[in-house]
DNA sequence: TGCATACCTGCGTAGCTGTGCAGCTATGCA
DNA sequence: TGCATAGCTGCACAGCTACGCAGGTATGCA
């Protein structure tokens, strides 16, 4: 097989036909960056956190949520809108209160996947 | 319970016992920024590329993963040096090639989590 | 109707990070 | 010994992002 896209073509390799294998391994690019943005939105602890709680917890107003975290409300707040606006959370609104829970299967994978470590 | 540190015990709260409830589900703040520091790895579309091809096609050379991801070598390099600091891939020197392959599991595990999602 | 609560938004700043360029070290071969 | 290749490093710049502050909107209660 040649997966080598023309414009590498004719560039030196170690073990070409690895090469091709590691090509079909990767994948389609766009794929690639999906995952990459989801991992990203677990990248940084305090949003990490929120996840773990909703994940685990389940519903949760934002104000519980900041408490639980030592985060402020507009802290969590924009966090939140991070994470609606990439569908991976959703809230809804009782009264004053909005409870936020995971909706995405990947990333509730991903976080079970994490909470299991011991 | 009251797993509420002292210092925002006097904020409100919703559901008071949720709160605890997702206090102990977020757990030790260490493990936490130990997983962040993980998906941070994974954020990256040419970190994650790479580290797919290592995972599923074994170990290869820098410069096969250049042509393969399309990087040029400093890039593979510099990204692999991370990758090698944080203890998620190691290198083994044969002669002037240098093989690299995975090594931690939690991240082979979700590399694997995130490569069988059809 | 007035007020407190729950949540959201915009803005500015400091900090981190990915990227490319240039150059260096080390290995293998003739 | 001379040369090409494989890989590594340092540096500077652009871009993004988390964070805090101030203020705004909406709901519920007296």
């Amino acid at each position: 097989m040649h997966l080598v896209p023309a414009d590498r073509a004719d560039r030196r390799t170690i073990d070409g036909h690895r090469v091709c294998d590691a090509i079909a391994a990767i994948g389609d690019a766009g794929r690639v960056r999906a995952w990459a943005d989801r991992f990203a939105l677990l990248a940084d602890p305090k949003r990490l956190a929120l996840l773990l709680a909703l994940h685990r917890t389940g519903p949760l107003a934002v104000s519980d949520l900041a408490v639980a975290t030592g985060m402020n409300d507009p802290a969590v707040s924009q966090a939140l809108r991070l994470l609606r606006a990439a569908g991976v959370v959703a809230g809804e609104k009782e009264g004053r209160v909005v409870r936020y829970r995971v909706v995405d299967a990947d990333v509730a994978g991903l976080l079970g996947h994490c909470a299991a470590d011991g």
